[in-house]
DNA sequence: CTCTTCGGTGGAAACGTTTCCATCGGCGGC
DNA sequence: GCCGCCGATGGAAACGTTTCCACCGAAGAG
């Protein structure tokens, strides 16, 4: 192995005029900088990053923490961050935490252990984090978590909830059923709130039966959906809280045979490449979800470098597809009934 | 920070007693691993990575270079890596290359700058990488490629193609087009070789104009169907390298105002989520890529404890669904013409 | 009873950097 | 012409581990 020591003996300078030449920040003369890059380049010479995280305490590597890399979300958000990432050279540890509190726990350990310079979290569950996050900079991700100081980069839940609302009103759905992530999430409980408020501001406010609380999962909105098709009256809209639990209601609603746009109308929060390809294709509240994973390395980034960090909420929009039921006559039916 | 050295201090032993303690390998009497865990508990000891890494010369960390952790494949393939890692203290390190050579160089690079213990490497483009992997364990995963002796865990690709095409053939189809991956790839290479070999063993070799190359990305997808559309014969089924390419070929033909399945077949290798959920749902070759990412890890680790670790090739199997026109009497006329 | 062996331990030398501190010319200001 | 400053450099001390080597006592073999 070669070492810094052969390079600054091969440029025919200390080591730590070599040293200095390859960091470049401390004051060297052109000359030694040009010896040693030569040295450097004849001797195949490769710095030691466990040497130099020794002294300087850095590891240019940093820890994500997410649900599940499966769900295109958090495909996407780790996709934006390892690009954010690998342009300032920083190395990305990614794990998944399957949306339990427990894994969250051994993960965020693993990754203290790991030295990371810095962690991006998705939190799982509601559970808080004491003890993992002591002195190294942390940014929350797409949810809040009480108890945590940390700057927060989010989506405009409320917003998103209250667009899809109007939409699902204006063209005529007064039975709207909600199926909610987990309450214990701050995504779970604003989209939830936030679409109960706004249906009781159009008058229409939902039936106790037509609010089912799952977490996020596809089996959850599977369960969910099912059972909304079963009750007496069957709502005309669902409005899943995520894409997951979305997909698990379309699975449901294709079982018994129904269409979705025809006989129930079927909208979700996240937007996911293949939904266009529905048919009908899904409506929906699309996150700018590369967006959210850059500027949540950028938060980062700044906390690493010490400045303190501000929340970031950014907007949603809303896609208009079919699956809400525009332009459905059987749907138009049975708004009018 | 509170080093090995204050609990060697507490607990009353040496520092090399502390740290035999704590890596558990060599001797050390059971009263004095007491000891020094009671103090390490007292303290809050964690161990330094870094120094830990530096005298080692292990980091307990592997590299893990996919194309895009947006495709379904490989976010499985993570995720399966990632959780098989975790269960042995290992963390992974992920990049995506984005099938161009060039970010895979630099990806290398980078990886090996971060002294990972370990590398798993899809193969981008049909680039071979030499200087890179020069004295560190590498894996090849999905694909071969030529000059490198690292050992290869990869699906049965042939068989693949093999039980597509009989599929195919056997429901009546005899003008069968193929958009095939890069030929530059071995997946690519394979996939359509057997396909077109199997072909002539039924006796209905492919039209020439019915041979697309793609690139495994949605856009070339797109563009091959679109041609193989335009036809002045429209071939009867289509019989997509991947699922991206798959993917794009859906786009094109609902953009064309047919439907799969019915006007014209379409099938796939690799499977995802909702290609059950398509109207039909898709025919496809489903590789077992959960046992295809934990496999890679297991051979990784053996390279690593200086095993020398064989090849791979696991099973495929065909799922049969509606796309592929069994039960279409649109195209059961057409495929008797 | 002596010689060897062996489990358990401590001292101290690495591992390859960065950086503090000191040194040394040279140059501008007085 | 001297003093002080500043840019450039070198020596050497860390950083926190693991592990080589040496040592000690007890136990087993002869």
């Amino acid at each position: 192995m070669v070492t810094i020591r052969d390079v600054a003996a091969r440029a025919g300078v200390s080591q730590a005029t070599a040293s200095r030449a390859l960091t470049g920040s401390d004051s060297v003369s052109a000359g030694a900088v040009a010896q040693v890059q030569a040295a450097v380049d004849e001797l195949g010479y490769r710095t030691n990053r466990a040497a130099r995280s020794l002294r300087t305490h850095r590891t240019d590597t940093i820890g994500l923490l997410i649900s599940d890399v499966r769900n295109p979300f958090f495909s996407e958000l780790s996709y934006a961050i390892e690009q954010a990432a690998a342009e300032q050279g920083i190395a990305v540890i990614t794990t998944n935490a399957d949306e339990r509190v427990e894994r969250q726990t051994d993960s965020l350990r693993a990754l203290t252990m790991q030295q990371v310079d810095g962690l991006i979290i998705v939190p799982q569950g509601g559970g808080a984090f004491e003890e993992i996050s002591e002195d190294i900079p942390v940014v929350l991700l797409d949810r809040r978590v009480t108890g945590a100081d940390a700057p927060v980069v989010h989506s405009d839940n409320r917003a998103g909830s209250q667009l899809m609302i109007d939409h699902l009103v204006g063209l005529g759905h007064t039975d709207i059923a909600l199926i909610s992530g987990p309450q214990a999430t701050s995504t779970g409980q604003e989209r939830f709130a936030a679409a109960i408020e706004r249906l009781h501001g159009h008058g229409c406010g939902p039936r106790e039966d037509c609010l089912v609380e799952g977490d996020f999962q596809l089996a959850s909105g599977y369960r969910a959906a099912t059972r909304l098709l079963d009750l007496p009256r069957r709502p005309s809209a669902i409005f899943a809280g995520d894409n997951l639990m979305a997909f698990g209601a379309l699975q449901a609603i294709r079982e018994q045979g129904l269409r979705i746009g025809h006989d129930v109308a079927l909208v979700s929060f996240d937007d996911t490449d293949w939904f266009p390809l529905l048919d009908p294709p899904m409506t929906v509240i699309s996150q700018d979800v590369h967006a959210l994973g850059m500027r949540a390395f950028d938060t980062l980034q700044a906390r690493m470098d010490g400045q303190d960090a501000q929340d970031a909420c950014l907007p949603v929009r809303i896609t208009v597809r079919g699956s809400c039921g525009a332009g459905s006559t059987a749907l138009r039916a049975r708004r009018r009934s």
